[in-house]
RNA sequence: GUGGUUGUAGCUCAGUUGGUUAGAGCAUCGGAUUGUGGUUCCGAGGGUCGUGGGUUCAAAUCCCAUCAUCCACCCCA
């Protein structure tokens, strides 16, 4: 055989039966961010490196796809980097474009860039593809769809609580079960504050989030070993220890927070959330978990993940509170507040579970045989009127056997099969045939439309 | 980046301790049926066994390398 032609790693194709259910799970999202008042943006799918760069830390920057630089790139490079194979200093110099790693930092370049043209708050969402140079492997891909609502321009708590009311109707609308984390930043700043390790806050909820797996004494080894003192271990245990309602978890954290003013004004964040969703319930399932940390680390207040319960994969949507980002980029004193779900993953969950609906609305609903010329033109304004109803209509384009014909419209699933041949055509009259019953029905052409619709 | 898995027809996979011309199911195309699909019957096409090298009289099978793939860790959607 001759060699196959491929795609590259970690990318996929998507077939007409595919972009049905991508279709399905984006439109559904679609519905819903419209519905609580944010309007679609897009921004191009590269973006000068400058704006990506140390946005997602070291980690994130090994994973950018780096652009090459048009023409003769190599003649701005020093011959010593490339000598010494300083892979860092001659990127910079042959590559100053990127692909998009994510919405949220292009979605801040956007705002700064614009900003005298945007009415605040500014609530949009964006649907687009992003890539990372990872390495593929289940529920993870090297392009993919993340489907972003951020609210710029208010501090209000009620936007995170919309957030999760969104999560909520969205996964409700899917039919997935999920279960969502909530944290926030600044519980975690505090926790690091009393214990005097400010920079330690990753390998403490790291140590924290394997208390299930290994248990308490490991968790504090591993505390100790992060280089920890022991009474700074000792002081946190009722916080690796937090169990119950998310109310008690709370009350046990405001007792080990109450010397943090960080650490208070977090819980204070946290209940007011709580209390809209008091006030306003939501069906999902929303639990305070401080082990969420999330790698991102422009979050600043409340940390956002989102599980399916029923399906074993990776988050399938997260986010959380930035007040800082716009900072980066020259606008200060902009706070936002967005998620980002993970349509990919959302397709594999309900692929998985089996929950993609049945029935395509948007599939072909007749199917006009073909005879010949003749037959051909007498069918054509009837089509025309079909397709003027809004009924999607196909004629088949040659006079094929019945035999492939029929068999076209089986496969593609096409309900009807209208046959107008010479017989029908002097009779002014045409087959209509019910592809599921197998039955048909000769049906004059004038009231073809009615039948039909 | 670290560790492991698997590469045979379009797809899913058999293929014995190395031994004639590498098989099956599904899919595709044609026929049984010149104006009727989804069931049935008959037939056909389709393979440098991932690639390169080595061992051997002989390699899909054993050895080495390489590429690809999927999975786990890390991190993430």
């Amino acid at each position: 055989m001759a060699q196959k032609p491929s795609i590259p790693k970690g990318t996929r194709d998507f077939s007409p039966e595919e972009m049905v259910k991508r279709n399905y799970i984006f439109d559904t999202i679609k519905s819903v961010f419209k519905k609580f008042g944010f309007q679609a943006i897009e921004t191009p799918a590269m973006e000068n490196l400058s704006t990506l760069m140390g946005k997602y830390g070291e980690e994130g920057d090994k994973l950018l796809f780096k652009i090459l630089n048009s023409g003769d790139f190599l003649s701005k490079t020093e011959d010593a980097d490339i000598q010494n194979k300083n892979s860092i200093k001659v990127t910079n110099q042959i590559s100053e474009k990127g692909l998009r790693y994510d919405l949220t930092v292009p979605f801040a370049r956007f705002v700064v860039q614009h900003r005298n043209d945007i009415t605040f708050p500014f609530k949009r969402y964006q649907i687009q593809p992003v890539w990372r140079a990872d390495k593929p492997q289940k529920g993870r891909y090297r392009e993919f769809y993340q489907c972003d609502v951020d609210v710029v321009g208010s501090n209000s708590l009620l936007n995170e609580f919309e957030l999760l009311q969104i999560v909520d109707e969205v996964f409700n609308k899917l039919d997935i079960n999920v279960l969502v984390k909530l944290n926030n930043r600044k519980i975690l700043s505090g926790i690091a504050e009393i214990i005097g390790q400010k920079d330690k806050i990753v390998d403490i909820t790291v140590a924290i989030d394997k208390l299930d797996k290994i248990g308490l004494e490991k968790v504090n080894e591993e505390l100790y070993q992060k280089g920890i003192p022991k009474e700074a271990v000792d002081k946190i245990q009722p916080i690796i220890l937090l169990s119950g309602t998310n109310a008690e978890k709370l009350d046990k954290l405001k007792q080990v927070l109450k010397d943090s003013e960080v650490g208070m004004h977090g819980i204070k964040e946290l209940e007011q959330v709580f209390a809209y969703l008091v006030a306003s319930p939501v069906a999902t399932e929303i639990e305070l978990d401080l082990t969420l940390a999330r790698g991102l680390n422009y979050y600043t207040g409340a940390i956002i993940e989102v599980k399916a319960k029923d399906a074993a994969i990776g988050s399938i949507c997260g986010g959380g509170r930035y007040d800082d980002l716009t900072g980066i980029f020259g606008m200060p004193d902009v706070s936002g507040v967005g998620i980002s779900f993970g349509a990919d993953r959302i397709y594999d969950v309900l692929q998985q579970l089996q929950k993609f609906p049945a029935q395509n609305p948007d599939s072909t609903k007749v199917l006009f045989t073909n005879f010949g010329q003749n037959e051909e033109l007498s069918c054509l304004p009837v089509v025309l009127q079909l397709r003027e109803k809004g009924i999607n209509v196909e004629i088949y384009p040659e006079a094929a056997k019945m035999k492939k014909q029929m068999a076209y419209a089986d496969k593609r699933e096409i309900p009807y099969v209208v046959i107008i041949g010479t017989n029908e055509m002097t009779g002014n009259r045409a087959i209509v045939k019910n592809m599921k019953s197998g039955e048909q029905e000769e049906v004059k052409v004038s009231q073809l439309t009615d039948y039909l619709a």
